[in-house]
RNA sequence: GGAGGGGUUCCAGAGCGGUCAAAUGGGGCGGGCUGUAAACCCGUUGACUUCGGUCUUCGAAAGUUCGAAUCUUUCCCCCUCCA
């Protein structure tokens, strides 16, 4: 079997379900497909969770197939119940607007948009879904669904077995998403949809809705949940989501979260985040002893995915300044004082305070009392300290809490 | 509709008139060991503080009391069983 699309991502693990493997693979052998996957829109960015399907499209172009990125503004309007307890917070229409927005700019700088063919194409459903015709809709998309089947798809009958409420509008969602792939099937002759595997069920409620109205075949796949060594779902911290987009997270921070990755994880994070050939990272994993020297390739790989090579090294550089050399990192985070602040007298707790870097001043004062707090390196043991100008070099200093937490502050 | 059980700090879960900012576990944070890993060990975990204290918190509101997470009333929500 050539290496195809399909084949890579069954390789990559990126395969979890599909409705039909030989078939697509067949037809993917044949020619040049169109593809899409869905992207919900109730947060301003992309974490680190959705990485993977953005992966997954990447992957398709690179096999020289078209992914149609679905951007979900008028589902979000309704809420995706699957995997989710209870009911989301159901958004205003000018929030999701500039979430897509947002999001799309994220997207836009991760896939390639200079080839022709293999253009992403962005589609928001709210064109289609918000422009519906109730009795038009029940009877020529409605009739085709059962609520005999609808009641055995997991989304809703994980809420029914746990007696949580399902509301109407949100037991209508999987016929919307079944809906836009008939649409986009229709307008892109689009046959494949790919999701994470809570997808599943919305998925083949579509291949079916286009087999039954249409009369025609289309495929739809899955790609497994990520989950980390420690058990956690992919993306989001204590601290909350690893976002995609630079304004939240720093190309320096994102670099330092895979950096972070868990020994356990670096493979498969390899195959999973980086572009790197499979051969290779294999022969990288056997022959490269020092497992760090893996997570700084898997940093380096991922970052340049997101912010582009040059934000990449600059940030390995900074890494390396500041854990190897123990020095300072020009691309650590920086903050700003005014020298009339400083003349003022401002003390460390309030100023780690103000600047966000603790949520409260008693947090600052536990971290002094558990000497995690280093001014250019020295412990500070008095919470009450003042920050002074001479304690900085060249209106700079360097500023630790804890091991892995650096700053810069510079007198402005 | 009837009968019970329950809503506690990030989560789970004790407390059931003062000694309660609330046991314990998980998570988080900091320290140690190490490799910016895991595991393990120690400390810490509401806010503000002139470090004496002060303020806010135990579903919501009102009340009893010198004093309430704990008792009473009403309300809201959840669960179990019966119909």
């Amino acid at each position: 079997m050539k290496n195809n699309f399909f084949t890579e991502m069954k390789s990559r693990g990126y395969l979890h379900q599909c409705t039909d493997n030989s078939k697509l693979n067949e037809i993917i052998n044949k020619k040049s497909i169109v593809g899409y996957i869905g992207f919900d829109c109730t947060a301003n960015s992309l974490h680190v969770g959705s990485l993977l399907q953005i992966m997954i499209l990447r992957l398709m172009q690179k096999h020289g197939h078209r992914p149609i990125v679905l951007l979900g503004g008028g589902t979000t309007l309704i809420g995706d119940p699957s995997g989710k307890d209870s009911t989301r917070k159901i958004l205003e229409q000018k929030i999701i607007k500039k979430n897509i927005k947002n999001i799309k700019k994220i997207l836009n700088k991760m896939l390639n948009n200079s080839d022709k063919k293999i253009k992403p194409i962005f589609v928001d459903n709210a064109q289609w879904l918000t422009k519906l015709n109730y009795i038009k809709f029940l009877r020529e998309i409605g009739s085709h669904f059962t609520i005999n089947k609808m009641l055995t798809f997991d989304s809703v009958k994980l809420r029914l077995e746990r007696e949580q409420s399902l509301s109407y509008m949100e037991f209508n969602y999987m016929i919307l998403q079944a809906y836009d792939f008939y649409q986009l099937f229709k307008k892109h002759n689009c046959i494949l949809q790919i999701g994470g595997s809570d997808q599943w069920g919305n998925i083949i409620n579509g291949v079916e809705l286009i087999r039954r109205v249409l009369h025609a075949e289309a495929f739809g796949l899955t790609s497994p949940l990520i989950t980390l060594a420690s058990g956690a779902k992919m993306g989001k911290t204590e601290k909350g989501a690893v976002w995609l987009n630079k304004k939240f997270v720093s190309p320096y921070s994102y670099w330092q979260f895979w950096r972070n990755t868990d020994d356990k994880d670096v493979k498969r994070f390899l195959k999973f985040f980086t572009e790197i050939e499979e051969n290779e990272i294999d022969m990288l994993c056997n022959s490269e002893k020092n497992i760090n020297k893996l997570k700084i390739i898997l940093a380096n790989e991922a970052t340049k995915i997101l912010h582009g090579a040059k934000a990449s090294k600059i940030a390995e550089i900074t890494a390396k300044e500041t854990f190897e050399r123990k020095g300072v990192g020009f691309d650590l985070p920086e903050i700003k004082i005014k020298m009339i602040q400083l003349n003022e007298g401002i003390k460390i707790t309030d100023f780690l305070s103000i600047n966000k870097i603790v949520f409260s001043k008693s947090e600052a004062r536990r971290i002094i009392a558990n000497k995690g707090l280093k001014i250019n390196d020295t412990l500070i043991n008095d919470e009450k300290k003042i920050l002074q100008e001479n304690d900085f070099n060249n209106r700079m200093l360097k500023l630790s809490i804890g091991k892995k937490k650096h700053y810069t502050v510079k007198i402005i």
